[in-house]
RNA sequence: GACCCCAUCGUCCAAUGGUAAGGACACCGGCCUUUCACGCCGGCAAUACGGGUUCGAUCCCCGUUGGGGUCGCCA
């Protein structure tokens, strides 16, 4: 059987380098049997997915040098490979377990639910779940309630007792009561499958002989495999990756580290570098050498050789790799051709200039006031982020909700970014002149600077942001609590 | 809290039922050099703990501890 591996990213967000790790790893176990790489779309929350979030996606995983054999871009057989276009297969699958009886209609409320959970939380029940109400209704009555248009969605039936027995290819038999597992849905009230229904329907329908992806699934495969065993399909090979992590060992988070491949970009980082970076965590060249290619890793890899202390992206280490590429594989000539490519074009030149213009006294102040669009990082330091009359952490907080609503922002320009903090200022009833007085700081690294908004829109969100982030630790960051504390005042 | 996963230098990755436990990043020293960086040489630094199995365990088994993950009509 050929193999296919997949990629099946959800398009909520900015690319990840936990994605990008995920796609080096199923790519090159492909490419090693001769066999198929699909990138697959996973839209199927009508709320969070974003065409613009697909969009950068493909975009940076083109820019890594990850290319794909079948895709939402490219076709390909076993089509269509975003999930919002194939509803009608699900809904078809759901049907089915319907009728066979694995799965039923569940009319419980949000409400209700809510209440049950906390309910057996307070009670510090050892299952926090689904109390299984509406289990056993009978497919007559479901059928009048669905009849009458009340809301409702599909759970499959989910043994009481017996324990799951599975296999992971990196950590051998995995067992798990089928008691501590929920009824999961697989339909939500708005007729759009969830993850674990259209995954365990696509991996099959395309062919999918190795399921490689995060760890953070492990505790999902035995819904998984009853649902192919419902189906009556073999399941695929299940291969879980260990997560990489920030430096304090929890899971790679932007809060404490930047994730976004864009980033990366951004700050000038090399993608072949970037990719032989994400190769070395939990793998190795047989020779040991640290700088490798795809490739090379193409040539020697094996699924099983992966190790699974889940390993720490060190981005000092990253910084080095990237240096060993610049210097050992470019020419000056090559490097004049990719600062090119990266900033120094006549667009970027531009409206750096456009932003300083008026600012200009000699040319060469313009080397002086630009610093800032080519830079990574910029030197903050706390005096630089004090604000007259207002504590330290109150400055954290602020700079926190500017970063919460900076996420939210479509179109990132100098308009929309304006239009955020001053709804920030309202919110903490300050002046705007008060609140852009720590921006200045985190983003230019000066009190002196060209106009903050328009700069924000120069230097791009990614870049913004992870200074941001970077100003809120130089003035001690938030502790986890006081984070949640904040997002209950203020996030929506 | 319940369940699942994991455990070699600070970090990444090696190794073997018998080793002086190896390489890389970081750090420290030295050489090179107009400075810095690169490069080169050297140094610091780990088998979490307790029981077994064994002639012998870092390696196999059990327990403890520690870390991580999951417990959503998010993926």
């Amino acid at each position: 059987m050929k193999v296919r591996t997949r990629l099946a990213p959800s398009p909520t967000g900015d690319p990840h380098v936990g994605t990008a790790y995920q796609a080096l790893f199923g790519y090159v176990w492909a490419k090693v049997n001769g066999g198929e790489f699909v990138l697959r779309i996973e839209d199927t929350d009508q709320e969070r997915s974003t065409e613009a979030s697909e969009a950068a996606i493909l975009e940076s995983l083109k820019w890594i040098g990850i290319t794909w054999d079948e895709g939402p871009d490219v076709g390909g057989p076993y089509g269509p490979y975003r999930q919002s276009d194939r509803l009608d297969i699900y809904k078809k699958h759901i049907d089915m377990l319907i009728q066979k009886g694995h799965a039923y209609s569940c009319f419980c409320t949000k409400e209700r639910l809510d209440t049950v959970r906390k309910k057996l939380i307070e009670e510090k029940a050892p299952n926090r779940g689904y109390d299984r109400k509406c289990r056993d209704l009978s497919p007559n009555e479901a059928a009048k309630r669905i009849a009458a248009g009340e809301p409702y969605v599909v759970r499959m039936k989910i043994p009481l007792e017996g324990e799951c027995l599975f296999n992971d290819l990196l950590r051998g038999e995995i067992r798990k009561d089928w008691a501590s597992i929920d009824d999961q849905v697989i339909m939500k009230a708005d007729g759009f499958p969830t993850y674990h229904l259209a995954v365990v329907v696509d991996d099959h329908l395309m062919e999918i002989t190795h399921i490689i992806r995060g760890e953070e699934w492990i505790n999902s495969v035995p819904k998984h495999v009853l649902l192919y065993q419902f189906f009556g399909w073999e399941p695929p090979v299940y291969c879980h990756l260990p997560l990489l992590r920030n430096p304090d060992k929890s899971k790679l988070s932007k809060r404490k580290n930047p994730t976004s491949i864009n980033y990366y970009r951004k700050a000038g980082y090399l993608p072949e570098a970037l990719l032989n970076y994400l190769g070395m965590m939990g793998w190795h060249m047989p020779d040991g050498s640290e700088k490798f290619s795809v490739q090379d890793m193409i040539k020697s890899f094996d699924l099983t050789d992966i190790s699974l202390g889940s390993p720490v992206f060190d981005r000092t280490k990253l910084r080095w790799l990237n240096g060993r590429y610049i210097r050992e594989d470019n020419s000056v000539s090559d490097l004049t051709d990719k600062l090119q490519e990266w900033a120094l074009n006549p667009d970027y030149i531009a409206r750096v200039t456009a932003v300083v213009a008026s600012r200009l006294e000699t040319l060469s102040d313009w080397g002086y006031f630009t610093a800032m669009f080519f830079s990574d990082s910029v030197p903050v330091t706390e005096g630089l982020l004090a604000v007259k009359d207002m504590e330290k952490s109150q400055v954290i907080e602020l700079l926190q909700l500017t970063l919460w609503k900076l996420e939210k922002v479509r179109d990132w320009n100098s308009a929309s970014i304006s239009s955020i903090l001053k709804e920030v200022a309202e919110l903490f009833e300050l002046k705007l002149k008060v609140l852009t007085s720590p921006l200045y700081g985190a983003i230019c690294g000066s009190k002196v600077a060209p106009p903050l908004f328009d700069s924000m829109e120069v230097l791009g969100s990614d870049l913004c942001r992870t200074r941001i982030t970077a100003a809120m630790n130089v003035l001690g960051g938030l502790s986890g609590k006081k984070l949640k504390k904040l997002e209950k005042k203020y996030r929506t």
